[in-house]
DNA sequence: TGCAAAATGAAATATTCATTTCAAAAACGG
DNA sequence: CCGTTTTTGAAATGAATATTTCATTTTGCA
């Protein structure tokens, strides 16, 4: 009975090379061949069969499965599932952070990439940032309101209307609040209780949304803020506020965060709200 | 017996995906299923077995088999391999990133976590697809423009106000077309060979979206597109197309890749109307 | 509405593939 | 140089996969 590693075999193609190379020097003769064969070509033992790998990396069937026991995997399947996954595109933000933060010659970037760089280290500063629960705990309160207001011009507009956009097709009752500034306040005055407000403003403020807030306050109808600093003047330590910062390029803030942000809120106050009412 | 194409298949990935969008529409429903699977998850389908791709396309086998001959492959392995092939050579910054759990048990994860990994990966996704050229294009085709006109309702509709907002504040002008469908066709074409039009779609796409592109085409006026996929209705080869895939989460997609797009296409153009005008 | 053609899904089949087995060859140590 | 252990290759086995078949459903059209 040949004897196989005891350990957990490796489940990266980059430990799977480290392996290798540790111990390539105490290998058989035809293991050797197919370890040199694997490092140069990956792709190929990603992709063909057994039958076709070791045909190319001259050895038999048998010595590739052997290979692949030799490290500790079940057989060459095992083995070749990490080859695939190594070419697969893979959902990892912290390695495509550093790839990012290499490949640092702001002078020569494109556009495209300025930004997008930008809009993913926001969103990846929004998923450290925000505590979770205070989404949760925006949503319980939106989740109670019979109609959610949505305020937020300019800038924020966009998200007003996704955020609307949002509810509806979850089934709850939303409206946005547009119209001039004066129209507005008093549109605003007019929610009642048992409803709720979404304010999404961002520097430089307008003075509008504030007033609005304000009015709501008073009235006791619940808030919820979306701004981009707690500067803003419409966060209160009664009223629930949601921070995103949208990193700038050249002056330019993006707005894939912020939109990141609006889309759970959404979510989360859907799922609430489904479950409250089963009186379909 | 089915009728298969009697020519040649594809047999490259580009050719593939021309193939398919030119077909697209004439395709039975399961089969467009697959074609749009395919165009999203090439990787999938380069990697995986029948079983899984078609569990995951909610389709069954023979449909996936049926989709490779009625394009022409002798089979579903025949059509594997050109996805296969398309993968090959792929830079290694893909192998570097697999250091997580990849069978991820998106069930443990929080909702903020889940939507803002799939908001990275669709920006990181944009980067790598999109044609910095097409953007330059879109760019001057709309800085040429004397209006732009800018159609996009439902979840396309904060894309719309976010580059109306954007054009404007660059001091170009733009309006929004909104209203009714019925309206909006009418308006449409009242618009002139030297203005633009950018109309935003995704899927499930609308056929007023289409009506209004196909109308400024008549009239010659330049128009730009984004949409989710090359299938959309209104992508042709005669005008300008740019794709957002966003990566979906439980069947939700977000709007942060298309946000990211947006705003560089405004830049582009704003950059470019600030120089063609230097008559302030 | 009813008929014909097309599309579809489930199950049976055939093929391909990975794995195991075993005997032969090579390497090693005394 | 001989016996033992390790390595190796060819063939047999078993598992997984793709493909085909056929009955059922759906669609399109008169």
């Amino acid at each position: 009975m040949p004897k196989t590693e005891q350990t957990q075999p490796p489940r990266t193609y980059n430990e799977l090379k480290t392996w290798i190379q540790e111990h390539y020097d105490s290998l058989p003769k035809r293991l050797q061949s197919v370890a040199a064969f694997a490092l140069d070509n990956p792709d190929v033992v990603a992709l063909k069969t057994i039958a076709i790998i070791s045909e190319q990396a001259e050895v038999t069937d048998s010595t590739l499965v052997r290979f692949a026991k030799s490290i500790g995997y079940d057989g060459f399947t095992d083995m070749q599932s990490v080859f695939q996954e190594s070419m697969r595109y893979i959902p990892q933000p912290y390695a495509q952070r550093l790839n990012r933060l290499e490949t640092n010659t702001p002078a020569e970037q494109s556009v495209l990439s300025q930004f997008s760089q930008a809009a993913s280290n926001s969103i990846y500063k929004l998923e450290q940032q925000i505590d979770e629960k205070d989404i949760l705990k925006a949503s319980e309160l939106l989740s109670k309101a019979r109609t959610i207001y949505i305020a937020g011009a300019g800038r924020a507009l966009p998200v007003s209307t996704y955020l609307h956009y949002n509810f509806l097709k979850m089934g709850i009752q939303a409206v946005i609040i547009d119209g001039l500034s004066d129209t507005m306040t008093e549109k605003a005055k007019l929610i009642r209780k048992d409803e709720a407000l979404i304010a999404i403003t961002f520097s430089p403020y307008s003075a509008y949304t504030k007033e609005l807030v304000d009015a709501c306050l008073v009235n006791e109808v619940p808030v919820v803020a979306i701004t981009d600093s707690t500067l803003s003047p419409i966060s209160r330590s009664d009223d629930l506020h949601l921070e995103v910062v949208e990193e700038e390029v050249s002056g330019i803030r993006g707005l894939s965060a912020t939109m990141c942000l609006a889309l759970c809120l959404a979510v989360e106050t859907g799922k609430l709200t489904s479950k409250q009412t089963p009186k379909t």
